[in-house]
DNA sequence: GACCCGGAAGTGCC
DNA sequence: GGGCACTTCCGGGT
């Protein structure tokens, strides 16, 4: 390729770009832990930004968007982009996904669009949990300004979560990034349904719904939310009650007129933007797909969220599906369900007994970590033997209102392979017998100096498995990081081996800064 | 016949 | 090459 066909290859921006394209997804099936790069912040899109955009985009005024647009038409060498095309402010900019950008500007929407997404991933607070169905419990003592309940976020409030929902218990509700994905399946995106995770991916609406009385938060359906086949690419814009007239005016009449900056960049963009796709690749992340999509209610539902019993609607559908999502042509139920049996052992799926086509989640899916392996129908290991940890005999029990962490072999970190010793913040674990040999947590870190929390990834050395199992090991919600600032409040539910007692957890707590909360 | 179970071997990807 | 996460096939059970 001629250099001259990527006239900036050597411009230093071009690290900008590069990380705007190639960037995983901030929004993945794995979305326990937040947007991380190898890039700090500071250096994304920050520095580079006029200071005005440095603010989530949600926040952002018509005049914002313009600025945006004309430093994106600079920053990527694209096109400039007519204003009127975006006659909008911040939060309607935000509910746009890629196909009304593309609309409003065929050349360079999709850029334009990643180039959001990207602002917003490193503007807002990271959100390890968007859907938990945890009820968040403030940690006691915890005092800060409690913003309303809101339909539609009011992100002048901050970025939000939703807490809830107990008496005591207070619900806000959360922005969701709306990061942006391509089909994942090869076919034509017309021809298929599309993949659960690609339903995620389209911006949904941000209402999300506490269960009353059960301090579940779900999201709320739109009214896309319906039995019927899924629009491909829809836009929500139009039903959702929005205040700006402008948002739900579509601009579908602007044709592109061939002048991309260079059509062999584009399709470089676009080729590289689709590897930043992400993959429900693992069966029990599909499955929790679609059941948090109520656009599968039809293929799987939940009997009870907050259980985690799930019940299979429609075997063929669902295993259908799954083939697809695999380019297996032949899948059947009975494949999916002997795939599902592999998670038994696991301890992360179970068949609930005497309910036909129902299982149950051991484990919340946003505490499953992927090293935590679903199939090993060769590892004939007996760890449980060696760390003198008796097997369960009876079934696990399914009135389980809290998942809490199954303890089996996998879970051990000595046990884990060193893909799943690299863990994630949101799935932690700790040595807490041995937290006088942990190395101070630097987990996740209050960048004082930006509006938004920072999570800081580290790579956790863990500790060997003691030989003494004696101690106890309960699941944690570890809840915090609470922006006082700004009154952003983070949970950060993770797993943690528990061997302290209360007193130990309020020392570990006032150690690294963040409430142990134990739920077992 | 539909669903369920788990062993065994194969496959594709990383 | 090895590990992982299935996939495929199977015999058996309810």
């Amino acid at each position: 390729m001629a250099l001259k066909t990527f006239p900036f290859q050597f411009d230093p921006r071009l690290a900008i770009n590069s990380q705007l394209m190639y960037s995983p997804c901030p929004w993945t099936p794995s979305y326990h832990c937040p947007p991380t790069s190898s890039v700090p912040s500071t250096t994304c899109h920050a520095a580079l930004l006029p200071n005005t955009l440095t603010r989530h985009p949600q926040t952002w005024t018509k005049e914002d968007v313009r600025v945006w647009l004309n430093w994106s038409a600079q920053e990527y060498a694209i096109e400039p982009v007519s204003p009127d095309k975006f006659d909008m402010n911040g939060k309607a900019l935000c509910l746009l996904n890629r196909k009304d950008m593309m609309d409003r500007d065929p050349q360079s929407g999709d850029i334009l669009f990643n180039a959001l997404q990207q602002i917003i991933t490193k503007s807002e607070v990271p959100l390890p949990f968007p859907f938990t169905p945890y009820p968040l419990r403030l940690p006691a003592g915890t005092n800060f300004p409690v913003p309303p309940v809101s339909p539609s976020p009011d992100f002048n409030q901050g970025g939000l979560l939703v807490l809830s929902g107990n008496t005591t218990q207070t619900t806000f509700s959360t922005p969701r990034s709306t990061p942006s994905f391509i089909p994942i399946l090869p076919q034509p995106s017309h021809q298929r349904q599309p993949s659960p995770c690609q339903a995620q991916q389209e911006p949904i609406s941000t209402a999300v719904t506490s269960i009353p009385g059960k301090g579940v938060l779900s999201p709320a359906p739109t009214s896309t939310d319906t039995d019927s086949a899924p629009s491909d690419g829809d836009s929500n814009i139009d039903d959702m009650d929005f205040q700006e007239a402008d948002v739900r005016r579509v601009d579908l009449e602007s044709g592109g007129n061939g002048n991309y900056y260079d059509e062999a960049f584009r399709l470089k963009c676009v080729a590289t933007l689709k590897k930043a796709e992400p993959d429900c690749r693992l069966l029990w992340e599909f499955i929790h797909q679609l059941l948090i999509d109520a656009k599968y209610k039809h293929l799987v539902c939940w009997e009870n969220v907050s259980d985690l019993v799930f019940r299979i609607v429609n075997p063929t559908g669902l295993a259908e599906l799954w083939g697809h999502q695999k380019n297996r042509t032949n899948m059947t139920y009975e494949k999916l369900s002997r795939a599902l049996r592999y998670y038994y052992k696991m301890n992360i799926i179970r068949k609930v007994p005497g309910k036909r086509l129902t299982y149950k989640f051991l484990q919340h899916p946003s505490t499953i970590r992927k090293g935590q392996r679903g199939a090993r129908p060769h590892a004939k290991t007996n760890l449980m033997l060696q760390n003198g940890i008796n097997e369960p005999k009876s079934e696990p029990s399914l009135d389980v209102g809290v998942p809490r962490l199954a303890i089996s072999d996998q879970q051990s970190p000595s046990h884990m392979s060193s893909q799943t010793r690299r863990l994630s913040p949101a799935t932690l674990t700790l040595s807490d017998r041995h937290s006088e040999m942990m190395p101070p947590p630097t987990l996740f870190r209050y960048n004082e100096t930006h509006s938004n929390i920072h999570f800081v990834k580290g790579e956790i050395p863990i500790q060997d498995e003691p030989e003494d199992l004696s101690f106890k090991r309960e699941s944690c919600n570890v809840i915090d990081n609470v922006d006082r600032s700004q009154g952003h409040v983070c949970q950060t539910n993770f797993q943690q081996e528990v061997g302290g007692t209360s007193e130990d957890n309020s020392s570990r707590e006032r150690e690294i800064g963040i409430k142990i909360e134990v739920t077992a």
